[in-house]
This record gives C-alpha cells, structure tokens and sequence, in this order.
DNA sequence: GCCGTTTTCGGCCCGACTGTTTTCAGTCG
C-alpha cells in the first residue's frame, strides 16, 4: 500500500462525513489535512507504520493515526466501510450539483426518497423540493439547471481552451477606462493542466463608486458569447460563456488588487498553511488585505504586488506555479525555491513528426519554422515500423530519411541542425520495434507505448522497464500515455518506472501535447529530485504544434524545474555531448 | 478530529452572493 491510496481513503472518509448528517465540518477537515499531510510525505508509508512513526507528524492524532495503521497493516479501513455502507450512493452523485452542499442533499434524499438523479428531475418538476422548508422556487429551478449543466459539461476543459478565453476576457477587461488593473487567477493562472473555472481579478480605483463598479459588471455580463449570468454584484459576478465554461470577475480597487489577486489565484490548499503562519505572526489575510493586529485594531500591511506580500511574511516570492502546499513555503521560507524556467530558455525541440509518418508537413518546412522561432536544433522523431495506423517507418524509408536529413543539413549549416531521432514503439513484451542494428545509427531514441493498454500493472511496469533497459533508448515518451478527460494512463508503477531511468540515465520527457502534459507535474519534481534531465517536447505532428512547447513550459515550471533541468535548454554542444555519453555508457 | 510560549476546552481561514428569511443558513471558492 502506498501513501497515495492512504490520502485518497482518507479524503473519501472526508468526503462521507460531511454527508452525514451531524457532521462536524472540522472534523471533516481533519481527514482533509491528514490526507494533505500523508501525500506530501517524502517516507514511505509502510515503514513510518512498522516502525510507529506516524505519532508526532502534525495533522496526525490518536485517531486518525489508529486508523491508518489499521489501513496499512490489514488493507482496509472498517470505518471508511462504515461510513460507505451508511451513504447512499446518490448523495455522492448529488455533490457534483453546483448549489447542492451536505445539508441540502440530506433534506432532499432523506426527505424526498430521492435515489437518482431522474427521481430529483421528476422531484423538481412536481414542485416537491420548492416544498422543502429552507427551499423555494428558485432553489429547485438552481438545482434542474444544476442537473442541465451536469449533463451538458459535467467536466473540466483543457488548459489552452481556458487560456484563451481567460486572455479573451483580460484584453476586453483591460480596453476599459474604468479598470486600473486586471489579471488572470485561479487555476489557470498556477496553469494546472485541466480547469473547471476561470477566474479573473481587476481593480478600480480606490474612490471608485457604486455606479462605476456596476458599470464593469455590466460590461463583464454584457460580452457577447455569454450564455447565462449566474450571479451579480458590485465585487463579484459570474457568468458561463458559450462554450459551457464558467467565468468568475472579482472586482477590488486597486490598493486591493495585490492581496485580491494572491486569494483568488489559491491554491487553496496553499493559503491554509500560509494563513496559519499569518496568525502565528500576528497577522490575518483575507482577499482585502494582508492586516496586523486583532479585531477593531487591524492595520493593513502596505503591499504594492505580490512580491511583498510574500516578503511581509516573511517569504521570498513564490511563482503561482508552485502554489499547490507542495513544500514551497518552507522552500521559500529558506530561500531554496528553484529559479523556474522559461520558453525563452528553450534551445530545440526533441519530438517532432513529419510527413514521413503521420505529421503533416515536410522536415524543410519544419527546420524553416524552428530557425523562425530561433531554435538551433531539430530532433525528427517519426514512427516506428510496427506502428501501422500512423504510417510508422520501415527500414528502408528509414535510410531514404536519413538522406534527406543529411542534405537539408547542409543545406540549413550554420543556422539549425536536424537530429535523426525515432519515436520508437515498446512492443508488448518490452522489446522495441527497430533491431539493435538500426537503433544504434539513430542520434538518439524516444521509446513509447502505443499498444496493449490493459496489461496488468506489473507487466505493464516490467514492460516499461524493459525498454529503459535498452542501451539504445534515450528518451521515454509520454510515459503513463495518458488523454486530459478523455482516458487514464496505463497503469503502471510511475515511481519504478522514474527509478529505473534514473539509474540507466534514461531521460523522461514532459510531453507537451495538451491532450498529454504527461510526465505529470507531481512526478516531473520527483524525476528531478533523482537527476533525471527532463526534455520539454512538442510531439509535434505539424508547424502549429511546435507552439504546444507553451504548455510543455507550464508543466515544467509546476514541477520546480529550472532551466538546468531541462534537457532542451542546453546549447547545441552540449546536448550532443550529453548523447554521445549515454552512446559511450553502452 | 487536532491542537496548545495565552488554552487540555474551545477554537479551527475568510468573505460574497443567493434565497428564504425578517437576521441568517447554505454554498462556493
């Protein structure tokens, strides 16, 4: 058992307290926080439980220690079982509903005999929640259209489809007179790969009255693509645009908009700990202000941006990235936070595919873009032979490639130059689907899984590590091969896996397709920690997906990477000495 | 359920908006 599926019984226990019905809110905070606390665990789990050092970490009790020794030593968890016996499964269902808390669901299912969401829908239209005490007419038309959306867009949506709407709103928002300054928060802004919501924050100035706020938030619900206003008021409005996405505006004036904008870009999970150092200096933090002092006496704490508001704390400044209670105030605290890299830091690209497999255009015309982009090397990675539906590449169109690579190299000498790469297959059984023979004239090798999805997870583990084993591969791709909110990875054990490729000085790429992001960003800071270089690739299959190295960025930059952990950030003669090491380690 | 250089009891991060209420509970972030 390890410290991931504790946190995740945990935080399921979390999750059935508060539907019962005399739940305490803090002791369903007391399971979050000790779930918090055992995923941010660097030991492992199993021996902190032989040898009882559970009992001291903060956020552990009597309690909730007796129960997870009970889950780590017998494999389950009689009062997780307890309580899942004891909730219908439709109050869980009922809590996706926007609107629908603990309390409500409660007077609903145990009042109503509500069993499914159908019976809810038939229960709205007969008027029988509007009925409820505490319920009316509007809080049973929230919940069918709670029920709509859920239907409709019961998901998350990409990061770059938020992005764009996020910079949509920023650019209309910042054309306004009335508006000093505006940025984008939330998730989007600690650029987590997927996002429910948008959240933007602008200030006014600070005399700014009634009628200038509602006259922003007139502009704000008024814009065209909106399809429905949710709520509205002068410091906070929301709305959900065309493409089913919500979109939140808090309003502040502009002595506001620093600590406004640190609250709203969260994590949550960050400020918790961030306000409890607060406290402990005598001080409190809410979206208005960073105040000193006690309740009538508060005095703000002057803070032009965030990078005092941090300083005020006693912190350096911690980029929205790494805003995940991850470790990152007591790094900041010490001032060991990583200087985080950038795009403009990237130097080529590593994983590209051209029309000699299934991209869409020619080595040329994409050795014309990257020198466009001032890249000074190009890695091709078409694929391998086996791989049918994508056109994968046999022997000899191999050979034909190459040639061709080496005459456009000396067509492009002195401005790029072209690496004879593959994106090779990991067939079933951990083998690869070139011969030793050929693999060994490539520059360097990207090894990836495209088939056999459902082994069980020790093979699928025994199969990766297989093909990490193999002196001729350089690169893993994509390694669980996950699709954002289309299906999981394979599952496989990603800590072996990262293991293993630190001990053969294998490197694991952050693939930056945005369907991918994959390595994840908790596990690129792990991969870091073991000295394994991380390459930021495009897995590019046309000219505009060289852009997708934006995302690729992001994901780095979650995962505490700086430019010298990065494997494309190095100049040209370095990569090419870091490869002809990995050749020579053979 | 956890925690303690004020506390072993009484706190626990904080505020906006909505709706059903006549002063506040529920939900959300």
């Amino acid at each position: 058992m390890d410290k991931n599926q504790v946190a995740q019984a945990l935080e399921e226990v979390a999750t059935l307290l508060q539907l019962k019905k005399d739940a305490s809110p803090f002791e369903v905070r007391a399971y979050e926080n000790a779930a918090r606390t055992i995923s941010a665990l660097d030991d492992d789990i199993e021996r902190l439980v032989k040898e009882g050092r559970l009992k001291g970490i903060p956020g552990l009790g009597p309690t909730i220690t007796r129960r997870i020794e009970e889950l780590v030593t017998s494999g389950r968890l009689s009062f997780l079982e307890e309580l899942r016996a004891a909730t219908p499964s439709i109050k869980l269902e009922l809590l996706r509903i926007q609107g629908l808390g603990p309390r409500r669901i409660n007077a609903i299912v145990d009042q109503l005999h509500i069993a499914s969401l159908e019976d809810l829908e038939r229960a709205c239209k007969e008027d029988r929640v509007a009925a409820l005490p505490g319920f009316g007419k509007k809080t049973q038309e929230k919940i069918l259209q709670g029920l709509a959306f859920l239907a409709e867009h019961g998901h998350r949506y990409l990061y770059p489809v938020a992005e764009a709407e996020g910079l949509r709103m920023r650019e209309a928002l910042a054309s306004r007179p009335e508006i000093v300054r505006v940025q984008v928060a939330g998730s989007l802004r600690r650029r987590r790969e997927t996002v429910k919501d948008i959240d933007i924050v602008a200030s006014v100035a600070d005399d700014a009255d009634s009628a200038i706020r509602q006259r922003v938030m007139n502009f704000f619900t008024g814009q065209p693509g909106v399809r429905q206003i949710v709520s509205k008021g002068e410091t906070r409005s929301s709305i959900i645009l065309a493409s089913g996405i919500q979109m939140d505006l808090r309003l502040v004036t502009d002595r506001q908009f620093p600590y406004a904008l640190h609250h709203f870009t969260g994590a949550k999970e960050h400020h918790i700990p961030l306000r409890r150092r607060a406290l402990s200096m005598n001080m409190t933090i809410n979206e208005y202000g960073l105040f000193r002092g006690k309740e009538p006496d508060l005095e703000l704490v002057p803070c032009k941006d965030e990078v005092e508001f941090y300083a005020a704390l006693g912190l350096a400044y911690i980029e929205p990235e790494l805003r995940e209670d991850m470790g990152e105030i007591e790094a900041a605290e010490r001032g060991e936070l990583p200087t985080l890299v950038e795009e403009r830091d990237l130097r080529g690209v590593l994983h590209v595919h051209s029309v000699w497999s299934d991209g869409k255009n020619t080595i040329r015309e994409l050795a014309e873009a990257c020198c466009e982009r001032g890249l000074s090397y190009l890695g091709i990675t078409d694929h391998s032979q086996s791989v049918g539906y994508a056109n994968g590449l046999s022997v000899e169109n191999l050979q034909r490639q190459w040639e061709e690579i080496d005459r456009l190299n000396a067509e492009f000498a002195g401005r790029l130059v072209i690496l004879k790469g593959t994106e090779c297959d990991i067939l079933k059984d951990g083998s690869l689907d070139y011969p030793d023979e050929v693999l060994a004239r490539f520059d360097f090798v990207i090894a990836s899984i495209h088939s056999h999805f459902t082994l069980s997870p020790q093979e699928q583990t025994e199969r990766m590590l297989r093909a990490i084993a193999n002196p001729y591969v350089t690169i893993i791709g994509h390694p669980t091969g996950r699709l954002l909110l289309e299906r999981p990875g394979y599952t496989l054990d990603i800590e072996a896996v990262i293991e293993a490729a630190a001990r053969h000085g294998v490197f694991i790429e952050i693939n930056a397709s945005p369907q991918r992001l994959d390595l994840d960003w908790r596990y690129v800071r792990k991969a870091r920690d073991r000295g394994i270089l991380i390459p930021i690739d495009p897995d590019a299959h046309s000219i505009a997906g060289l852009a997708d190295m934006h995302y690729g960025v992001g994901i780095a930059r979650k995962g505490w990477l700086s430019a010298a952990d990065v494997l494309n950030t190095r100049p040209l003669e370095e990569l090419v000495a870091l490869l002809q090491r990995r050749k020579a380690s053979r």
